[in-house]
DNA sequence: CGTAGTATGATAGTAATACTATTATATTTG
DNA sequence: CAAATATAATAGTATTACTATCATACTACG
């Protein structure tokens, strides 16, 4: 994906992080190290300790950034989505037919991030592979409702329900949008991910990896 | 679900434990117990100190069993796995219509467990629960490849395939089959997930749950 | 019946984690 | 140049996830 507009910066609900880390050089080395990090270690074996050492910095300086690695975690995959969704719409607002705007929807939410765009200093294509594996562990919490309550998942949320108003758009009868908007959503990580590691539980194998399966899966649905 | 062979015992393979929790009073309370603390306090904040305390026992005495706390939670959801493929061929097996066949493998793999069936000294309808929130964390993790190797997830994947199988046995030309089947279950734990959590991202609110969500899902797809 | 073996319990100890707190030192800004 | 702010350094704490050792209880068999 190319960088669409220079200017462009994705907005994350301001109770995730402490301090922006947008707005500082350190900043914006945590983002982008712990990109890094995360994808060679996993989020498990990921610390704070570990990024200050990475990064030359100190570990009490990114707690100022981050409460915690939940919180840095969450702020990755929020931009993540909001990256997602920023390219959601530049891509399918000029299409007219429904029907086309939500076939070119599902190829952009499913289809890998092949090249890095340098959107800044973020490595959208580790991120993804972050996404692919992390984001579930972001949400399946004890504290996921009081979390939810103060809007640390609204942009994921948002993007799930243009999905789901675009297959409205084209059968307002269909009773289960909600459902396949997130089943589309979830289901194309989940089968990346087996894709890597399962491979034996999934067809979507070819270069469009799980873009055909759900553009097929979802107007097959719609049709009947 | 009711009890349907008092005699059966669902075999998870040896390597997920030290010595089998079946084998004695204390891994059956080691079991029991750690099913209603997971649910309780969620994954990450149970520890094998506070499971000790609470079947008064020793720390000590629970690894003699299990070596982590990642290897009871394998041992939990293979056993999941393992007791819903065992009431999937038993409620299947005498079907011989391959649509009737897969409407029904739909159904009993995406309904809620509702009553405590009482298996032994597991319940159920709580492991159902863990499953949904915890399942993704046994898998998502850096060594996934390696106790992949050691056969550590062969009851998932065998569950996963029987749906295949069912799939390809009613349209052989639908070219994703397993990532069809693959969906349905995951996808299913998703929807409960999302049911409790993030309500607006589902439409399976009803007594059916995903069930008729998944069913009529199928049945478009290997219509067309 | 006694003893050997096995299961469990109690206690201690370790390195790492996930922080909090305090103080020091740069760097920027007015 | 002083004041404010950002960052770094250091220390300290409770908890976790173990490992190791020793004690005790229970069971099995010769």
């Amino acid at each position: 994906m190319d960088r669409l507009l220079p200017s462009v910066k994705i907005i994350i609900n301001e109770k995730i992080y402490v301090k922006d880390p947008e707005s500082s050089d350190l900043g914006k080395r945590i983002i982008g190290e712990s990109i890094l990090m995360i994808h060679e270690m996993g989020f498990e074996s990921f610390t704070f300790k570990k990024l200050g050492t990475r990064i030359a910095s100190n570990e009490s300086s990114i707690y100022r950034y981050f409460e915690n690695k939940h919180k840095l975690l969450l702020y990755l995959t929020s931009w993540y989505w909001g990256w997602l969704e920023y390219h959601l719409v530049f891509a399918t607002n000029s299409i007219g037919d429904p029907k086309e705007k939500l076939k070119k929807a599902i190829e952009i939410v499913t289809k890998g991030t092949e090249e890095d765009s340098k959107f800044s200093h973020i490595n959208e294509v580790l991120l993804n592979k972050i996404v692919i594996n992390e984001n579930s562990k972001s949400y399946l919490t004890t504290k996921v409702d009081a979390e939810n309550k103060d809007g640390y998942f609204s942009i994921y949320k948002r993007l799930v329900n243009r999905i789901s108003d675009m297959i409205k758009a084209i059968n307002p009868d269909y009773p289960h949008a909600s459902s396949l908007g997130s089943t589309v959503l979830e289901g194309s990580l989940h089968q990346y991910f087996l894709k890597d590691h399962f491979p034996s539980l999934t067809d979507c194998h070819g270069v469009n990896g799980p873009t055909v399966y759900f553009q097929n899966l979802v107007f097959s649905i719609l049709k009947s």
